[in-house]
DNA sequence: AATAGTTTTGCAAATGTTTTCATAAACGGA
DNA sequence: TCCGTTTATGAAAACATTTGCAAAACTATT
């Protein structure tokens, strides 16, 4: 098929086929309006007989930018972070970017070298996911010169700016919500908090929330349990079976609330008439569960969107000034909450 | 903080403070042992005051590995493909790799233009997400020399290796099951075929293996749903309140089934007393669903491992043969489906 | 046909590394 | 002390490009 094949087809190769110099062949792909019609033909016609394709490495050491965006998240196991890396990806591939993807299952040892090799390959600019990290992490981008931001969470004095929801507001929003139906006895079903600022603020935020309207969570209402339904079904079950039972549950995320949920009706409750059950995310499916799932929607697609748009800008702008910004919350009322019966 | 912060600090600059030639310091990097220890300690100390990160794509255009694996999936949506993306990486992680990673939204045309820009990136390796390809992607691949494996179905007559399971066979067993199970009334789920092939091939196998034990599916239980759980609970609904009724649905993936179960607890029937409900490919969640899906595996993660394990050996030793691999799909028999009672 | 102006092209230097080859330094044994 | 090894280092070429500058080739104007 092509000419010359497995021996190398570089600029010079295909400027010689071409009968002219690597510098013109290299003007046809940066500036062709420089270039003669005539000889970007002839040019064009070496290109696709020898199967000629850029090398971006040889660019790339031009100063010239690589193309590439490092994304570091913590997985893709939970949807949630897919989604948003899937929509922060098609964003910036609009604007000629492919992503660097990689992620570090929560330890902050691994996001720093992580992070070290992006920088190797020299990507255009960086998305953390979350506030937190080590302060390594910090260090090292700042001793770079690229764009980074914060993507997932919000917070105006984030170290970078910051693209996502607050999960302050997150937390508050369920807890009034339940508080003003009327619960007051209410459990929490949360994740580990550690190395988890969101679910460490969703969490903080619920219970000064509920301190505030003075009601108190005692510490067997305080649950913790990993990000499984399995375990969350199992749990909520335990909770439920004991004579002291709450009239609501706040669970840390969709995925705790749904076996919740499971749990409930394996208990022999029917959801919401004896129970209340919220989630905070607004998974895919969280709306069409039976009972559709009350929740706080963090708007995945949305953050994943914005920050792809001010990402790429502050790549090809590099003067302009990047500013995080708020992706709010959203109470999503559906039915597996409702209003306390005054017995 | 550090002493030369944004003007160039590359590997002469760091020879120069470490009083070196360059040549020692890339020999510093690539075969230490071949520096003297206190040479070393020089260079080391000079490497940490300038903050000197070292530069892939300088090394890259001297025929060095990039380092870097495109992987090219439809989209990241689906838990399912993330499940798999995120195993791969974490194989090839090991192994020094990172993740070049775009999606395509199974749109031929545009396949082919990301895999183009990986190959400029000069990827070491690519991973395509199923069997069919537009030609001109596997004719791109063949004008490389770089190793290329197909991820997440198998078929020892394809392309390239494949390493995934084999959608006829998932296919068939779930038809087979219920079959064994006494259904002959078995209405059919499944989403849009083109461009598919996946889906396609599921669903051919069920048809074949139906058909084979004289089971005709008439047109309108063939139901051609897009992949939502709310669609296909409106589907499911509407097929459900039909005076004829089927005794099982077999769903093309668990998403579907999701949404069927729900469809048939809204329309008021009992799963899986009043009809079975089956899917394919054990998503997370299937297992806790109320009623537990009954649903053939394909196993995600084990796949994704192997596509790794496969792809970097292929990498790491040009020479040596790659071959597919068959991760077989495996029957989950639970709770939504069960014998037919014989009335 | 000569000139001035414009467009197109090529040369050569530069980019940040690696690697081959050569040389210098250190070492051990006589 | 000298010689032959071994070990450590540096000089320079190579890698695939881009780009500033200057030369060449056109065009238009007189």
């Amino acid at each position: 098929m092509s000419d010359i094949k497995h021996n190398r087809v570089d600029i010079v190769s295909v400027a010689k086929a071409a009968n002219v110099s690597s510098s013109t062949v290299s003007r046809y792909f940066n500036h062709p309006e420089l270039v003669k019609l005539v000889t970007r033909r002839r040019i064009e016609t070496a290109v696709r007989k020898q199967g000629y394709i850029r090398n971006r490495a040889a660019q790339t050491i031009h100063g010239i930018r690589s193309g590439t965006i490092g994304v570091i998240v913590p997985t893709l196991d939970h949807a949630i972070f897919a989604e948003v890396v899937q929509s922060f990806s098609d964003t910036v591939a609009e604007q000629g970017f492919t992503i660097l993807l990689a992620s570090h299952g929560y330890d902050q040892q691994r996001e720093c070298a992580i992070l070290r090799r992006m920088l190797e390959h020299r990507v255009d600019g960086i998305v953390l996911t979350g506030l937190d990290h080590d302060d390594a992490v910090f260090r090292l981008i700042d001793s770079q010169t690229i764009p980074s931001i914060l993507m997932w969470n919000y917070s105006d004095d984030a170290r970078y700016p910051s693209i996502g929801s607050d999960n302050n507001s997150a937390g508050a929003m369920i807890a009034e919500h339940l508080l003003s139906q009327g619960h007051r006895d209410i459990a929490c079903m949360f994740p580990p908090t550690c190395g988890n600022d969101r679910a460490q603020a969703r969490f903080s935020a619920v219970m000064k929330t509920l301190t505030n309207a003075g009601v108190s969570v005692s510490d067997h209402w305080q649950l913790t349990t990993v990000y499984s339904i399995s375990d969350s079904k199992r749990d909520a079950m335990t909770l439920l079976n004991r004579t002291d039972r709450p009239t609501a549950i706040i669970c840390g995320n969709d995925i705790l609330a749904t076996g919740a949920l499971y749990g409930a009706t394996a208990a022999g409750l029917r959801v919401p008439d004896d129970i209340s059950i919220t989630g905070i995310g607004d998974f895919k499916g969280s709306a069409e569960i039976e009972p559709a799932l009350t929740t706080v929607r963090i708007p995945a697609r949305r953050i994943g969107h914005e920050a792809g748009l001010t990402l790429s800008s502050a790549i090809i702008n590099p003067g302009s000034v990047t500013t995080g910004l708020h992706c709010k919350p959203i109470l999503m009322i559906r039915s597996s909450s409702r209003p306390l019966s005054r017995a």
